[in-house]
DNA sequence: CCTGGAAATGTTATATTATAACATTCCGCC
DNA sequence: GGCGGAATGTTATAATATAACATTTCCAGG
């Protein structure tokens, strides 16, 4: 093993809540890149707006309201405005680069871009982070559910309040 | 049997979408009954106010947005205004009569007041029916999961949207 | 009964979130 | 270069939710 390989990440994608000293920009680089190749893949335009938006999403893992996404354009882009906010996260939830959790009105990446998944999201209420998780079991058992039921389910989501486990275990929240 | 008795009614606990002619007073008289007795056993109290909230969310199974209520109670209630209607429904939804479905910042009667359960609802875009399904497979499934993750869920929620079994085979949505 | 104090409701004002409507700019295409 | 649709700018307003303080209601205890 060479000394100087890259530290081991554990990846973003589905695994729950990353550590605390994990190298974020790689999060962002990653989610920004698969961002460009699937918008050329489907001939969508990710303009520059709609790219700071989503860096600005990636900015930490999380959720970040419409209006905190407004202020943080503001200094670079003098013309925002809700609009301006809204219609590029309409787009990045659009295109599943993005899912908004209905609980808290806030905007966090998605961590499957391209791949058909029910967004399933955990809320630590202590340090306010969201973890995406993407278990087949309750995809399937949704699938089970609303079948039985006659219903014909166009989405659906999954959002868990409670503490993550560096939370539970007294860590700073921070 | 005798030909008096009362029509058969599939009870509205938990199965899905009612039938259109079903008789929903029974649904209302249910539901207000249970809340007297469920905050009679806890000694809080089920105020006018509230039971009248409560009897309006019960007004059909479509979820009721909170300006709906207020508009609602002014005919009767002249200086109702929207703390009257937030402070109401917050009481119902604490005392888990009443949930809140995000996606929709609408409220719904509660089909399993005083048992513990998940809210698992599903919302029928073309008639707007919302219907609450408590099936342990999923609660059990989300426990699985949020146990692996380590996480030590606090409430969670499940909503799906799509069309139910009615308004897929192209019946009148309302 | 009366009454102290907490809970509930009334009342006014404002904060927060989201969209409508129309003008202007951008950008690929011819 | 200029046509046309998509994207963004701009202004205004709608829809949802809460803060803060005043008043009323309701009991439990005297
Ligand atoms: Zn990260
Ligand atoms: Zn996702
Ligand atoms: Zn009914
Ligand atoms: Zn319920």
């Amino acid at each position: 093993m060479s000394p100087t390989r890259a530290p081991k990440q554990t990846t973003h994608r589905g695994t729950g809540f990353l550590a605390r000293g994990h190298d974020h920009r790689r999060c962002v680089d990653a989610a920004l890149s698969r961002a460009e190749d699937l918008c050329a893949a489907r001939s969508v335009r990710l303009t520059g707006l709609r790219r700071r938006v989503l860096e600005l999403i990636w900015g930490s893992h999380k959720p970040l309201g419409a209006y905190q996404i407004l202020e943080a354009l503001r200094g670079e882009r003098p013309g925002a405005a809700p609009p301006t906010v809204y219609r590029a996260v309409e787009f990045l939830v659009a295109q599943g680069l993005v899912h908004r959790i209905e609980s808290l009105n806030a905007f966090v990446g998605c961590a499957h871009p391209g791949e058909s998944h029910v967004s399933q999201l955990l809320i630590c209420r202590a340090c306010g982070e969201a973890a995406e998780i993407a278990d087949p079991r309750l995809a399937d058992t949704m699938d089970r559910i609303t079948a039985d039921a006659g219903f014909l389910a166009h989405r659906h989501a999954v959002e868990a309040v409670g503490l993550c486990r560096r939370c539970q275990i007294g860590a700073d929240p921070e």
